[in-house]
DNA sequence: ATGGTGGGCCTCCCA
C-alpha cells in the first residue's frame, strides 16, 4: 500500500505534472494540498481516467485539499472539528477498507502562520491544538491512521539547510515545533524520520535560487498511528519532481505500508 | 540584498 502526500500549489497550473507523477509513482492513495480550486473546477476526469476515485475539499483562490485513491472511499469527513467559524479548507479524512481492515488517511494543510505576532500565527497554533485533540480522539480507535500533509513545521534544525535563516519564521518557532512534538508524543511516528537519518528536504522556495543551492526545508510529513507505524516498510522523498518544468515548490513524499 | 518568484485572479492576497 503506497501512500503519498504532495502540496501541488495549484491543481490547474500543475495538472500535467500531476498526471505524469501519478503514472510514474503509482500511489494507491495520494493526498494533495493547496489545490487552489473550488470542487466543481477540480480536474477530476483526467485523474479518474487513471483509475482513481477523487474526493476534494476546495475553496476559491487559496488552500484546498484532496485525496485520490485507487480504493473506494467508505467515508469522507471534511473540516477539522473544534471551530465552527473556521472557513478555510485545510483538512479531510478518507476511510478505506483493505484486506487487513480499516485504514484512515488524512490530507491536511496546516496554516503557514507568518508573520509572527499576527492573527495568522495564533490561528496556526489554535489549528495545531485542534489537530492534537482530534488525533488523540482518533487514536482510541486503535486503527492504522496516516496524517499526511504540509505541516508548515520544520521539526528540527537538521530539517533545514540554513536553520538560522528560519529563527524568526512561524515554521520554526518553539511553539510550532512544540505542537508538532506533542502530536508525536501522543504516539504518531514521523515516517520519514523513522526510516532514515539522511538530510531530506521537501520544499525549496521559488525565490533566490533556493533549489539550485539546495536551500530546502522538510515540512511535508506523514505521521503514523502505532498500528500504521508497525506496518511501515519504506519512506522516500521524490526530489526529482522539483526539477521538472513548471514545478510546485514542494515535492511528493511517499511511504509503503505492508 | 527588506528584494526575490509563482498561483489565483482582477487588485492584491498568500506563500
Amino acid at each position: 500500500m503506497k501512500i503519498a502526500t504532495w502540496n501541488i500549489n495549484g491543481v490547474k497550473a500543475r495538472i500535467d505534472n500531476l498526471l505524469t507523477w501519478l503514472k510514474e509513482s503509482q500511489p494507491d492513495i495520494a493526498c494533495l494540498q493547496e489545490i487552489k480550486s473550488v470542487d466543481d473546477q477540480f480536474p477530476r476526469m483526467e485523474i479518474e481516467s487513471l483509475g482513481y476515485h477523487v474526493e476534494t475539499h476546495g475553496q476559491k483562490g487559496f488552500n484546498g485539499v484532496a485525496i485520490l485513491s485507487k480504493l473506494r472511499f467508505d467515508e469522507v469527513n471534511r473540516r477539522l472539528p473544534g471551530d465552527d467559524s473556521d472557513e478555510q479548507a485545510r483538512f479531510m479524512e478518507g476511510v478505506f477498507s483493505t484486506e487487513r481492515g480499516a485504514l484512515r488517511v488524512v490530507s491536511l494543510y496546516l496554516p503557514n502562520g507568518n508573520p509572527l505576532g499576527s492573527e495568522k500565527f495564533l490561528y496556526k497554533l489554535a489549528w495545531m491544538d485542534r489537530l492534537e485533540r482530534w488525533a488523540a480522539d482518533r487514536l482510541m480507535l486503535e486503527e492504522p491512521i496516516v496524517l499526511a500533509g504540509d505541516y508548515n513545521v520544520i521539526p528540527q534544525p537538521e530539517d533545514a539547510k540554513n536553520p538560522e535563516a528560519w529563527l524568526n519564521d512561524a515554521l520554526f518557532q518553539p511553539e510550532s515545533r512544540g505542537a508538532f512534538r506533542r502530536l508525536a508524543n501522543l504516539g504518531f511516528t514521523d515516517a520519514v524520520r523513522a526510516s532514515t537519518d539522511d538530510v531530506l528536504y521537501t520544499f525549496w522556495d521559488y525565490q533566490a535560487g533556493a533549489w539550485q543551492k539546495n536551500n530546502g526545508i522538510r515540512i511535508d510529513h506523514l505521521m503514523l498511528s502505532p498500528e500504521a507505524a508497525d506496518r511501515l516498510a519504506a519512506a522516500s522523498v521524490e526530489k526529482h519532481v522539483r526539477a521538472w518544468e513548471k514545478p510546485s515548490d514542494h515535492v511528493p513524499v511517499v511511504i509503503e505500508l505492508n
